[in-house]
DNA sequence: CCAGAAACTGGAAACGTTTCCAGAACAGAA
DNA sequence: TTCTGTTCTGGAAACGTTTCCAGTTTCTGG
């Protein structure tokens, strides 16, 4: 915390030469080289650095982008913000991490102080949506790229995660598994919506093989509420026999899916076949790892930051609705029993086991 | 992205009265109750929201906060920024977060970008650290706060981690373990260096009531890393006898050591009890749970930004030296044999076990 | 050697805000 | 009524930068 720090008049002064040639000498964009060399060598001795206020004022850009996201504890809003990052740091932009909460009202505030003008663009994850916040979108006086949901006019990436859903119910009924269980998060959300309409869609369908389906509601996307909800599913068997598969709308859903299988001493994936969502870090390390449907949040992150470096750019185009596909990775919570499961280490209750 | 905003210019004339005016009606400071009135709804009407950047330029200060860390991705980092930002966000702070990598050479340059002035203040949690960096925080412009280590005349909110890796070894030979491997990160980081300090010291006390330790070195503090270094320290059982114990450096660490052991078909803890540090989410739904030393990381966040806080106010006092007290959390991954643990089947191989 | 073009330079304005300063209006007291 | 003190208001400067514009110098070709 040393003395105030060297201004670009302290530089001309120094150099002996003008302010504005001290700017173009910094730029080099249209100096001599002489000049370039006194101005350079006048900045060094005083260590100057150019003040990014000053010059935001003057160019109505502040380099700044905004991640706006309900809770920044969430590892898909991790995985998306690192990928953000990691496409913005490159052409300059620094990245300010904002955090909505779960109500619509205070993403719709989030989006009015834009005005203020602190950023050139915000990319925004919003858990529910409402007409108020899409009007404030439109409205924003900045680019507003929105991950999670198409939305008319309005640029966006997101992910067909009920097509997702289905590839999750495609695939336990590929094994064998008939009585699927369905543990979701709040259907007042975006994500929560969305994944019910592809479970009733995937084992409504008349080509379904199934025998029973049934869902169950956790309050939120989390590791406690998913234990909670697998709880009650589990507790009453259908009549045509217990669940031997549970699909999770959520990584952090199917954990705590796990967790209660459990404790009725099932085996995963043997008695019980688990699947999670959005095949995050922390499924890939679970014991047992998690078959998951990617939803490719790292590529929606990167689009997202493309598209909103773009927007800034000149290139005014009509909104951008990207697409990205996502895809199921199986991994052992669906596995086949192999002969390490059955002769294996989880050291449960033996159990019926179907 | 409508027409440009408002000025507070366009306010002034807007409401017939001077720019000076209107500023102080806004700020409610000095100004009869009939400017106010007239100014505010001359604001509304315009849709008036001030510029940041202007009122930047003038009151020299951004009123955002950066966050500097090495990867963004590990979770304790979450940890403290979902802190800070808890804490700075009702102040009317914003949090810009800055990715350092593992380098200490993009470190140093990071606080020296600082005098770009695009924050007022940088709390950053260094991996490495060395003479450069601590010399450029020193100069900083703004007021910096280094999380993880305690450093002469700078303001920082460590925690004795070294400690913590006592308390680990304390709590796994109180429950009877003795031969204790130790799976470590890289040395030349700060935590690296710090936990194997602790775990020699209490391993070579007079008191240490082991028969056997080893160390061995993970590449980097990941679960595969762990995973790698685990298998490797396993193979090499001690003459003594089998490990009955592992203390990772981290959570992520001990999640790759069970894997190992299960790769081994060792019963974790019966067979071998296992400990992280850091005590992360993932940590607590992982299955066992983990046995972690809870290092504060939301209180470190905490205490940081509040110290932060108090550096961009006026308040100018030597440099504070915070530390938090580290405490162990005992979970299943070094519980004593339960019931179910005993009577359960013998499915895998019957080791010793004590 | 000169005219014109090209390259370079400096003055000044502009970005939007806060705040110092001085002046004006107004109130209360003598 | 006049004086003093308080409250309110407007002009203007300042924060640090970029860039337009015009003026000056240097170069090039005839």
């Amino acid at each position: 915390m040393s003395s105030s720090r060297a201004t670009l008049m302290q530089v001309a002064e120094r150099a002996g030469v003008s302010l504005a040639s001290t700017s173009r000498a910094l730029h080099g964009t249209g100096a001599s080289q002489a000049m370039v060399d006194r101005v350079r060598t006048a900045a060094a001795e005083l260590g100057y650095s150019p003040d990014v206020i000053g010059r935001s004022l003057r160019m109505k850009r502040t380099f700044q982008i905004a991640f706006a996201v309900a809770d920044i504890g969430n590892p898909v809003y991790v995985e998306m913000l690192t990928a953000i990052h990691e496409v913005l740091a490159p052409h300059g932009y620094r990245v300010v991490v904002m955090s909505t909460g779960p109500t619509v009202g205070t993403t719709v505030d989030l989006v009015r102080s834009l005005g203020s003008g602190f950023v050139d663009g915000l990319i925004v994850s919003p858990l529910r949506t409402d007409d108020a916040l899409v009007e404030a979108i439109r409205q924003a006086p900045v680019p507003v790229v929105v991950i999670g949901r198409s939305l008319e006019n309005i640029d966006s990436v997101s992910t067909d995660s009920a097509a997702g859903l289905g590839q999750a119910v495609a695939h336990l009924v590929e094994i064998g598994r008939r009585r699927i269980g369905f543990v979701n998060g709040p259907l007042d959300t975006t994500p929560g919506a969305a994944r019910q309409r592809g479970f009733d869609a995937a084992t409504s369908a008349t080509t379904f093989a199934g025998d029973h389906t049934e869902t169950e509601r956790a309050d939120d996307f989390t590791v406690a509420a998913g234990l909670a909800a697998a709880r009650r599913l589990l507790a009453r068997d259908p009549e045509v026999g217990p669940f031997d598969a549970v699909v999770a709308a959520n990584d952090l859903l199917a954990i705590g899916v796990i967790r209660a299988a459990g404790e009725l001493g099932l085996s995963v994936p043997r008695d019980l076949a688990v699947t999670g969502m959005d095949d995050t870090e922390i499924g890939r390390v679970f014991q047992p790892s998690l078959t998951s449907v990617s939803l490719g949040s790292a590529d929606r992150g990167r689009a997202a930051a493309q598209l909103v470096l773009d927007r800034v750019g000149d290139v005014v185009e009509p909104a951008q609705q990207i697409a990205i596909g996502p895809h199921l990775v199986v991994r052992e919570s669906t596995a086949p029993p192999r002969a390490a499961d059955v002769a294996g280490p989880p050291a449960s209750k033996e159990k019926s086991a179907r």
